[in-house]
DNA sequence: CAATTTACGTCAGTCTTGTTGACTTTACCA
DNA sequence: TGGTAAAGTCAACAAGACTGACGTAAATTG
C-alpha cells in the first residue's frame, strides 16, 4: 500500500478546519474594526472605505472596473461614489480615451483619509505581523490567495504589486 | 550599532503590508461564496449561518454567551434566533442550572444545515489548505489569531480545541 | 450612416442586518 | 424584599446590498 503520509499531505479533521473558519470570522472583526471606528466619525461606511481603499490603489481608474473589483452592483456603488464626490474627496473626470468613461481619483481630502484609515489598518496588520514572524506571513498570504474565488484572485494579482 | 536585521525582524513595506489587507478582502468573500448560494435557497443569510454554526460548535449556549461571541445586539440576533425557532431548526429550552437562561441546540433539521453549510466552507477551505502546505497552514492560522481582538480572541480560545 | 452596444447615472422599491431606546416577565441573589 | 440579570419584544431607523426600469452620451459595428 502506498502511504503518503508527511509533510506533502495534509491530515486535517473538520474540527481543524472549523477553528479555521471561525479564525477567519473573528480576525475579520479585527480587521474592520480600526478603520471602522474612523470612518463612523465622518458619517461614512465600509463601502466608502473600500471605494476609497482601491480608488487609491489604481488612481484613474474607471467605475466598472471598480464594480469588478467590489463585487457589488452599480446602484450600490453610485451611492457611495457620489456621496464621496460630493464631499470632495473623490474626483470624476470624463474620460480622454475613451468619454464615456469617468477616471476616478482621490482628492487631497481623500488622500488623506485613505491615509488615516490605512494607517489604522496597517498597524494592527504589522503588529500581527511582528508576532508571527516572516514564515507565517509567507503562509497567511498563501492560504487567503488560494481561498479566493478565480475572479477575484485575478484583480487581486492585477493590483501593483510592492517591488 | 545593534544590527537587528535577520530572521527575527520584518521589513514590510506598506505596499507589502496593503497586499495583505487586499488579501484579505477578496478572501472573505471567497469564504463565504459557497454558504450564501446555500442560504439563500433557505431565505437565510449570513446571520443566521453565525447563529447555527455557534450554536453547533457549542451545543446548549445561552443566548447571551451567543451575543457575546457574535458581537451584536440582543434585538438583531433575536431576530435571526426567533426565525430558526420558528423554522424547527433550533430548539430554545429553559436552562436546568438558570431558569433565567435558555439553552439553545440544534434540532435535527438544523444539524442537516449545518451540515451543509459547513461542508461547502470546509471543501473550500480544504482546498486551499492542501494547496499551499501544512506549514502555510499554520502560518495563516497563527496571523488570523494576531489580528484578532483581545475579546475575540478570549471567545476564539474558549471552543473546542480539535484533539 | 444607422443601429446597436457600452458606460454611466438615476429613480424606485425591497431585503437583510445592524443600531437605539423603552418596556415586560421571570428568576436569581444578597 | 428589593435589586440585578437573562431573555424577549415593540418600534423606529440606517447602511448597504439587491432588482428592474429608464435615459443619455459615446463608441462600435454592420
Amino acid at each position: 500500500m502506498d502511504d503518503r503520509r508527511g509533510p506533502h499531505l495534509l491530515f486535517l479533521t473538520d474540527e481543524q478546519l472549523k477553528k479555521g473558519i471561525e479564525a477567519m470570522f473573528f480576525a475579520y472583526k479585527g480587521f474592520t474594526a480600526d478603520p471602522d471606528r474612523i470612518l463612523e466619525q465622518y458619517g461614512y461606511g465600509r463601502a466608502h472605505h473600500r471605494a476609497i481603499h482601491f480608488i487609491h490603489r489604481s488612481p484613474g481608474t474607471t467605475v466598472n472596473n471598480l464594480l469588478g473589483i467590489l463585487g457589488v452592483t452599480k446602484q450600490s456603488l453610485n451611492r457611495v461614489l457620489r456621496t464621496l464626490v460630493e464631499d470632495g474627496l473623490v474626483e470624476s473626470r470624463v474620460g480622454t480615451r475613451d468619454k464615456r468613461e469617468r477616471n476616478l481619483t482621490l482628492t487631497e481630502r481623500g488622500q488623506a483619509l485613505e491615509a488615516d484609515l490605512s494607517d489604522a489598518q496597517r498597524t494592527r496588520m504589522r503588529a500581527a505581523y511582528r508576532e508571527v514572524g516572516p514564515d507565517a506571513v509567507d503562509g497567511f498570504r498563501k492560504v487567503l490567495e488560494a481561498m479566493m474565488d478565480p475572479d477575484m484572485r485575478r484583480h487581486f494579482n492585477a493590483l501593483k504589486d510592492p517591488e
